[in-house]
RNA sequence: GUGGCUGUAGCUCAGUUGGUUAGAGCGCCAGGUUGUGAUCCUGGAAGUCGGGGGUUCGAAUCCCCUCAGUCACCCCA
């Protein structure tokens, strides 16, 4: 709607107001919690980097080469807004050089610039998680875990894990020949968009959801029997370790994910009332290379990132983790000239309580509408009488119940009434 | 980037085969005999009917363009 002349968040954006924007802070706040306690710590990167960085997470990577904001600044710099989170911690990583095994957690926004559509924006928020600097198969059963730990908080029930082994760049290219030989010999029988995405990515064949594609995708190799004998026992502790903590997967060898970078162990999380379409809420993997191919010195790494705003809507689907009702715990009412609420709600916020109150001056009833409305259990008035006496009205908005106390008892009263 | 659908007050929507001053509910504001809220009653403000152009005596209602939203493809969180 809305007239010409008037401005909007830009296409693929929006404003989240109260009380949506709360519960995506809570939800940040969740995984914080869970990230923390597992013994990742708060890393927070640019939300741009030299456009190189992103470069080099591979050329058939719909990510880089299509959908990246990239600018330049006045000094001729070539940047690029982030259009995820492992490259720029795989960048700090290499930067920093920590002591490893690093764990990371951060939140942050995205960007990507590609059509808008439910679920999917052009700027979107991510949790992230990256271990760094152990190929060690636990540390997978680690990371899948805390994602898994974390939908669990939220009270999601209805989220399906896949889990895949892509095996080492080494076992890559065998299984790609194999991948060629199988649709080359049926090329009629593929879509169109098939055929190109298996010039440029034959994996990716794999993710097709045209119907027309469906039988030949079925029917195509399983990477499974491509990839090294060391890739696969580590894949088999991964499967077993999850099985001990109970986490329910489905080993899915079609999934193909749209970074490049993954190797390994590669997963995704697929809110299942989600539709068929935007259904990923979350997804990771091993990226053992990819600090190399930043600089670094050749360290393996494992990570996922989950976007908060599907995570947001699968929580819509079920019914859980409502949106709060943020509320004060009193609003003052002040009938006689607006600056007794201005010293209560002051006195109020530095004892710790919540307070807040009207403007301008408004009748009582007007006032009082808005104390109900605020949701504040507790209303502190103030009238001429009170004024006179040195006493305030408190009432309890809940049951309607009221009294007078003197001015100095105000914080005392108001404790009691909400324990 | 490609294709389908949609676009009326802050929100959710009505608006007959085009015809006088465009409606409802919720929300908002003000009252209901001078101090008290979520109920009830009354009244009020608020829309260039997404924007632009065209057809017509006359369009929110028909046509074109455009913008935005939405769904699917692509891809992904």
């Amino acid at each position: 709607m809305a007239a010409g002349r008037s401005f909007r968040a830009p296409k693929g954006t929006r404003d989240l107001l109260v009380p949506e924007s709360t519960r995506a802070r809570r939800l940040v706040e969740v995984f914080a919690d869970l990230a923390e306690r597992s013994g990742f710590g708060l890393v927070v990167t640019p939300m741009f980097e030299e456009l190189d960085v992103f470069l080099r997470l591979g050329e058939a990577t719909d990510v880089v080469t299509k959908e990246m904001y990239t600018f330049e600044t006045k000094g001729g710099d070539r940047l690029a807004l982030r259009p995820e989170l492992t490259a720029s911690l795989v960048r700090a990583f290499v930067q920093h050089n920590p002591p490893t095994p690093w764990k990371a957690w951060c939140a942050g926004f995205n960007f990507r610039y590609e059509r808008p559509q439910k679920g999917r924006y052009r700027q979107f928020e991510q949790v992230d998680v990256e271990l760094i600097g152990t190929a060690d198969p636990q540390a997978d059963v680690e990371v899948v875990a805390l994602g898994w730990r974390f939908y669990e908080a939220l009270g999601l029930r209805r989220v399906a894990l896949k889990l895949n082994d892509l095996g080492d760049r080494a076992d890559r290219p065998r299984y790609l020949d194999a991948l060629r030989a199988h649709f080359a010999g049926n090329l009629d029988a593929l879509s169109e968009q098939s055929r190109l995405t298996l010039e440029k990515n034959p994996l990716r064949v794999l993710d097709s959801k045209r119907p027309e594609d469906a039988d030949l995708v079925a029917a195509a190799p399983v990477i499974g029997d491509y990839v090294s004998d060391e890739s696969a026992a580590a894949f088999v502790e991964v499967q077993v370790g999850l099985r001990a903590l109970d986490v329910p997967f489905t080993v899915t060898p079609r999934l193909v994910r749209g970074l490049d970078y993954y190797t390994r162990t590669t997963f995704e999380f697929a809110g299942v009332g989600l539709g068929a379409s935007q259904d990923a809420v979350g997804g990771g993997g091993r990226y053992d290379g990819l600090v190399e191919d930043l600089g670094g010195p050749a360290t393996p790494g494992i990570g996922f990132g989950l976007g908060v705003d599907r995570t947001l809507l699968a929580c819509d689907e079920e019914g859980v983790f409502p949106a709060p009702a943020p509320a004060v715990d009193v609003f003052v009412v002040d009938v006689v000239d607006g600056s007794h609420a201005t010293v209560l709600c002051d006195e109020l916020r530095r004892s710790g309580l919540g307070a807040d109150r009207a403007y301008e001056g408004r009748s009582m009833k007007a006032q009082m509408k808005k104390a109900g409305a605020s949701g504040a259990p507790l209303a502190v008035i103030v009238g001429p009488d009170e004024d006179a006496d040195g006493t305030v009205a408190v009432r309890d908005l809940r049951t309607a119940e009221q009294s007078t106390v003197a001015r100095g008892d105000v914080v005392e009263s108001i404790r009691k009434l909400l324990s």
